[in-house]
RNA sequence: GCCGAUAUGGCUCAGUUGGUAGAGCAACGCAUUCGUAAUGCGUAGGUCGUCGGUUCGAGUCCGACUAUCGGCUCCA
């Protein structure tokens, strides 16, 4: 494919750019469609994504239904049949802003001024519509082929809540025909593994208006689930020295203040209640419960480090926009601890927690993530608590644990809490962005808070450094995870219904009824279907709604011999067995957690 | 919170220009006793998200609110 760099050259496109060059031409051939049938639309931004591509544009008052969507869509095919070339020119400063005041290119003009002085400023024009921009692009109209406009949201000027809003009209766009229907495919894919889809037909989790938005509530069979990770998690803690606490999951107001979180956090805590004239408030986040616990008594750095977890409920007044199942919700549960350390324990405990996240994330089977290495800015002296010497301490120890465990991870300037660096474990769901499952983060300014000590080999008082950890994150979001990993087929020693017993019809019930008691007795979840219809039916639904890994067909042959036939869920074949051969295979692939 | 869309029995959806709500599945009843992804027949079930307005008449049109969905933003 040829492109048409700023310069005004023609040359073959580097294969890795031709789909980057591809959707970024597609988002001038939007602008273009929108100037046609909008002409007072004043466009500011619109670049090429992951996917696709997106014009941020001001429409004043005008608002798109989705047949404006189609329309405008039309108007770019339109456009590349008409096959209109590419071109590009150069002008001084004073002469592009002079163009783009003329042609009420306010947002263009303003983006003039942020450039740096020796910046050239390049246009690119296909038609009559003329378009500030970098480059490169295709050179004629109709080698865009592939793409479909996806809709549309608000999006503030540069990014910044305190600027207009913009309308953002998103797109996506390929090479091929053949990558577009794979998107789509895609995403009807992502819509079947979407968790919120999956829970409400198996019984997972449910919520309800009168309770409230972003609130769900766990049935049995979800709550089931989310016993087995708490008990799971809890095991891997303790075998490393974590001890667990309960706390409750309110507070003074003077708490937060005492940890700062009032002054920084307030506005995603529910707001305060005042009860015989104290405040409370429902806690955010359990830091501080866990601070005073370790100030409860006198430590000795004999005892460092101290490990305190929970598995502790929180609420947080997330936006209503954000909300999305059992992923985001204003009540959650963190997969919590502190690690109280002295500073030269820093990197040891790093690398134990770095090895249980990846200890984990094996026995799940987790295997897309990508470690972040979130540091400070030190340009930015606001934001950040200012100690150098301890920032550039606990940055190079967690680049050497990550490091010496051979861990590929990306840095990122300026995403570090103000309190300390931290290292975070993102994963990408079936549905919507990249969000962090685990976490750990230093702190070196908490334990100061809360006037926290121990006495060291000196004899002399010092403050211990936290470490604030989260493995699972929270159930609830983890829940999500595996939930859309695996579409609902969870392996065994998770699955809720682990087993469903399916008699061929009422005459072997009986049998069935004492392999199913035989079965619970061994401490397997099963359940007896006991409903008269035929095996073809019980099959269907054990399957497709339940999702239980195993299924025992029991009819007359099986009543004569003695034995069960075993339908498994993922392979769909039928094996004989005895029921104690059934039963210790169960058990076996508990025990080992199979996937 | 912001932009846009959506809201109809337990679930998934239909409902034409406004004229008294419809299907499939599920539930329940009866028949069937069946061998690996849906047995047949029947019964019951809805103040169409809420409140207000227009109209002789509103599921349908208008407004407000609530919730949900797609994005944006935020995330100690």
């Amino acid at each position: 494919m040829k492109i048409i760099y700023k310069d005004g050259t023609v040359g073959e496109c580097p294969s890795e750019e031709v789909t980057h060059v591809l959707r970024h031409s597609a988002a001038h051939i939007m602008a273009q469609a929108i100037q046609r049938l909008y002409p007072d639309a004043d466009f500011a931004y619109g670049p090429a994504t992951e996917r696709g591509f997106y014009y941020d544009v001001d429409l004043g008052d005008q608002k798109l239904s989705d047949e404006d969507l189609e329309n405008i869509e039309k108007e770019m095919r339109k456009i590349a049949k008409e096959n209109l070339p590419f071109k590009s020119f150069i002008l001084p400063r004073e002469e592009a802003v002079a163009l783009m005041r003329e042609r009420g290119a306010k947002y263009k003009e303003e983006h003039i001024g942020d450039l740096p002085p020796e910046a050239e400023i390049s246009f690119f024009q296909q038609g009559d519509y003329i378009d500030m921009c970098v480059g490169p692009h295709i050179t004629y109209t109709k080698a865009l082929k592939a793409f479909k406009i996806t809709g549309q949201s608000g999006a503030y000027w540069k990014n910044d809540a305190k600027n207009k809003m913009l309308t953002r009209i998103n797109g996506v766009a390929f090479q091929t025909q053949d990558e577009l229907a794979e998107y789509e495919r895609q995403v009807e894919e992502a819509k079947a593994r979407d968790h919120r889809k999956i829970g409400k037909e198996m019984s997972l989790f449910m919520s309800d208006d009168l309770v409230g938005k972003g609130l769900p509530m766990f049935l049995p069979k979800g709550y089931t689930l989310w016993q087995e990770l708490e008990n799971y998690i809890k095991e891997k803690e303790r075998k490393l020295g974590y001890e667990h606490v309960m706390t409750p999951c309110v507070g003074t107001v003077a708490l937060y203040e005492t940890s700062g979180h009032w002054a920084h956090y307030k506005e995603n805590m529910f707001p305060a209640m005042e009860v015989e004239g104290e405040r409370f408030v429902l806690r955010p986040m359990n830091c501080p419960h866990h601070m005073m616990i370790y100030a409860n008594r006198q430590h000795s750095y004999r005892e460092l480090p101290i490990r305190i977890g929970e598995i502790a409920h929180d609420f947080r007044f997330e936006s209503s926009g954000t909300l999305k199942g059992i992923e985001r919700g204003r009540h959650f549960c963190q997969n919590d601890a502190h690690l109280f350390v002295t500073p030269d324990q820093i990197e040891d405990e790093v690398g134990r927690v770095v090895d249980l996240i990846f200890d984990v994330y094996k026995d799940f089977g987790i295997e897309n993530y990508r470690c972040v290495l979130s540091l400070r800015d030190p340009e930015d002296t606001e934001k950040y608590h200012p100690d150098d010497e301890m920032w550039n301490k606990a940055e190079d120890a967690l680049r050497r644990v990550l490091d010496d465990l051979k861990i590929d991870y990306t840095e990122e300037i300026g995403e570090a809490a103000f309190y300390g660096p931290k290292l975070d474990v993102n994963v990408k769901p079936a549905v919507g962005a990249e969000y962090t499952l685990s976490t750990c983060q230093l702190d070196f300014c908490l334990p100061a808070k809360f006037d926290l000590k121990y006495t060291d080999s000196e004899g002399n008082e010092q403050t211990p450094v936290v470490l604030h950890r989260a493995i699972l994150g929270s159930l609830d979001r983890f829940m999500a995870y595996i939930i859309e990993e695996t579409k609902g087929k969870f392996p065994v020693w998770l699955a809720p219904l682990q087993v469903k017993v399916l008699p061929v019809s009422d005459k072997t019930m009986e049998y069935a009824t004492e392999i199913n008691e035989a079965i619970e007795n061994a401490g397997i979840r099963t359940q007896l279907d006991t409903r008269n219809e035929k095996i073809g039916y019980k099959i269907r639904e054990a399957q497709q709604v339940d999702r239980a890994p195993y299924m025992l067909v029991i009819g007359a042959k099986e009543a004569e011999n003695k034995n069960v036939s075993v339908r498994s869920r993922d392979t769909g074949e039928t094996t004989e067995m005895t029921l104690e051969e059934f039963v210790s295979k169960v058990k076996n692939e508990i025990e080992t957690k199979a996937h």
